[in-house]
DNA sequence: GACTCAATTGAGACTCAATAACAATATAGC
DNA sequence: GCTATATTGTTATTGAGTCTCAATTGAGTC
């Protein structure tokens, strides 16, 4: 069942505020729940929006604020495309290493598998000797006359 | 000898803004050798201090608007580490395909090689039918205690 | 070398994502 | 319920990058 699903998500979080000391607050659990109602890429514009449908009280501070808990629980992740905004996106499936293809055109994002990273970072770490904390591939693309064109763009459900 | 190598690049800069009906004109070319002075990578606000030591007169707009003239040409070219402003590095030796390994502490960038993005775009362009324009592939490091400690990191030589 | 005129420039206003300050509010432990 | 303090919304601010526009200047033409 999807909600069981989606209450593991939110005892998970509910841990990790209150792990850290921090409170568990309608805003915080309404931006959480905006997340997870979304199955695609999302920007904080689009999750305070969303969030706001939860709870109209929700403020654009609120949610730049929230956005870095919910990265540091290893809820929701980064995805920086090269625009001057970011997105992120609900980690709801098993992480793998992957890569990020973005149409330069219609903005669209897919997550690709790019299983060689893993060797990668292991090898840079060894070659510089320094500590690999993140990685990063990212597919400038475009997608016109081809197979995905037509898709919906919209990143939250109906 | 140096300063003949920075001449054909000189040469090549202003066969491309003559090709393009543009002009040569004095910040230009400011921007130009302030650029092919700095052997790291800088900033476009790095760009606007160095170039304002060969010309004064250089301004902030006209720095930005330089930005895209010298990437179209090849001269330089745009690092994109994730940070909210862009990098930049001139293009002095052959290009192939690198990564971008940054030290989330210093800041630093290093370019290696990473070959295996030639044969990666090329799969993803035919799984996903769709024309691959450019890859970055970053990974966020610490370089603390390391090899590369207590290295420079001045964008600008002297 | 002077003339002409469009390309270019610098100054400063502006955009927009993101952050900071702060007084008002709400949470969690008692 | 009471208290201490973490959190909030509002508002102002930052900072990279863009835009506008009047003033300047480069590059062909004589
Ligand atoms: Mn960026
Ligand atoms: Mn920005
Ligand atoms: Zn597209
Ligand atoms: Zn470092």
């Amino acid at each position: 069942m999807k909600i069981e699903i989606q209450d593991q998500y939110i005892e998970s979080f509910k841990e990790f505020l209150t792990r850290k000391g921090l409170r568990v607050t309608n805003q915080r659990m309404a931006i959480f729940g905006a997340a997870f109602s979304c199955d695609n890429h999302f920007t904080a514009e689009d999750l305070l929006e969303q969030a706001r449908k939860l709870d109209d009280s929700v403020s654009r501070a609120t949610v730049y604020r929230a956005l870095p808990l919910l990265t540091e629980s290893s809820l929701i992740r980064e995805v920086d495309v090269g625009k001057d905004y970011k997105y992120y996106t609900a980690n709801k499936d098993v992480k793998t290493f992957q890569a990020q293809v973005i149409c330069m055109d219609c903005e669209k994002i897919f997550e690709i598998d790019a299983p060689f990273m893993e060797w990668y970072g292991k090898t840079v770490a060894e070659k510089l000797l320094l500590s690999v904390e993140d990685q990063r591939l990212q597919v400038s693309a475009r997608c016109d006359q081809l197979k995905l064109k037509g898709e919906c763009n919209r990143v939250f459900a109906k």
